[in-house]
DNA sequence: CAAAAAAGAGAGCACCGCTCTTGCTTTGGA
DNA sequence: TCCAAAGCAAGAGCGGTGCTCTCTTTTTTG
């Protein structure tokens, strides 16, 4: 047996752990694309050969940054909600919309890396799911803390999309009324549409006071599922 | 002189087509990330040296392709527009976005070489912008052919975001009033953060029935920009 | 203690972007 | 018309990449 106390298994998880964070470092200074195994390798002064040892392929090095980096960005929106329990619904849900942005400005190639476009093959392991849900679990708790009552200023759904809310609702709001699903998927996809405009620049010239066309953005959003 | 009529002129330019419709081969099947000069090269039956002669380096080829890109998008857009001509601005708002969004899933690699994160060493050149404007421009038009009044139910701007808005509206918006700036922006962002997730896979498991999803989305985004 | 498993190191393959040099062809002015 | 200049193609080569294979060393385990 021995998965744990061995000194080979320490080493291992040691020597694991050192390799991502060389590389993480990497990418935040160049870049997914010119993350190297070899300038990794390179750098932790080990053959590049031996790396492989570790991570079987450049792409399974990335997908462990990717988790890692779905985990970072989840863990700021939950500090940002638990920070901000006090405040009414629609603060909360701006704060921790600005948390989402502010990682992202502080850590813009780990957010390329995992809201911007697939990196190498794009085949997303599953494997990188739950860490994905993590901030949109965030922003689910926040409406349902809010217990919306059904009167809530929510559009009324068309009939197409009927079958799909009820869907949605039962995959992952099942005590909101179904209208609330649609919103909040739309208005999670939103709010990285917004982040990702600023980060890539697609904002150059055109938004100037980025913070503050960024609140006032994430306070509509949170209106459009029905926050108040 | 002679720019234009000279045989090695016309070469030049036939050559110049034919590298980048091979390169738009490639980005189409494999992305940008697996695009070769020499790959191309060695399709269209020459060395990979004489390819320098029309490209000075892999990026200025990728710069011609997002420009490309920007423009084949724009143009889906302005078709749709004519198209929908008849219609109401909801309705036409609705179809403008539902043909980016076509043109997204028809050309993934290219959507997400422009709107995705940016590939090399990511300074898009200056001569992207007027490309990258003209989905924009679209949106606006919709708006300011609706010619909505000072009346209608967009919410009011927060102090801090009055100048922006001001600024915003003098640089592409003039005639509009400035409440619209802001909203517009982050209508044309959210859009693009709908339509991104939906291509990069965020939408796994999470909604099923995308067009319909998208329909409704897009309806939404129309009412906050003021249409009716 | 010996066999087996794990890990490191090196050489090597095929590819990449890019540069430099060497010839050949077209062009345009004297 | 002829000839220098400019444009173009090709080849060799440099340093880099991901990845594989083989060989040796070290650690674990029965």
């Amino acid at each position: 047996m021995s998965t744990a106390h061995s000194a080979r298994a320490r080493a291992r998880i040691e020597v694991t752990a050192a390799i991502k964070e060389e590389a993480r470092r990497q990418l935040a200074a160049e870049g997914a694309a010119k993350l190297s195994l070899r300038a990794v390798a390179r750098e932790l002064g080990m053959a590049s050969s031996a790396l492989y040892r570790y991570f079987p392929s450049r792409d399974d090095l990335l997908t462990a940054l990717i988790i890692d980096a779905y985990d970072s960005v989840g863990e700021a929106a939950e500090a940002a909600h638990t920070a901000a329990a006090d405040d009414g619904p629609v603060q909360r849900w701006t704060t921790v919309c600005e948390a989402v942005r502010e990682w992202a400005l502080a850590h813009p190639h780990e957010y390329a890396l995992i809201y911007g476009s697939p990196v190498p093959g794009y085949t997303a392991p599953e494997t990188t799911v739950p860490a994905a849900a993590r901030v949109g679990l965030v922003l689910i708790g926040i409406v349902r803390d809010a217990r919306l009552g059904p009167g809530v200023a929510l559009p009324a759904l068309p009939a197409e999309l009927l079958p799909e809310a009820e869907r949605m609702a039962a995959d992952f709001a099942s005590d909101l009324p179904p209208a609330v699903a649609p919103a909040l998927v739309a208005a999670w996809a939103q709010l990285f549409g917004l982040i990702g405009f600023e980060l890539f620049g697609q904002f150059h010239r055109v938004v100037e006071d980025r913070a503050a066309f960024f609140r006032h953005a994430a306070g509509q959003l949170a209106l459009g599922v029905g926050l108040t």
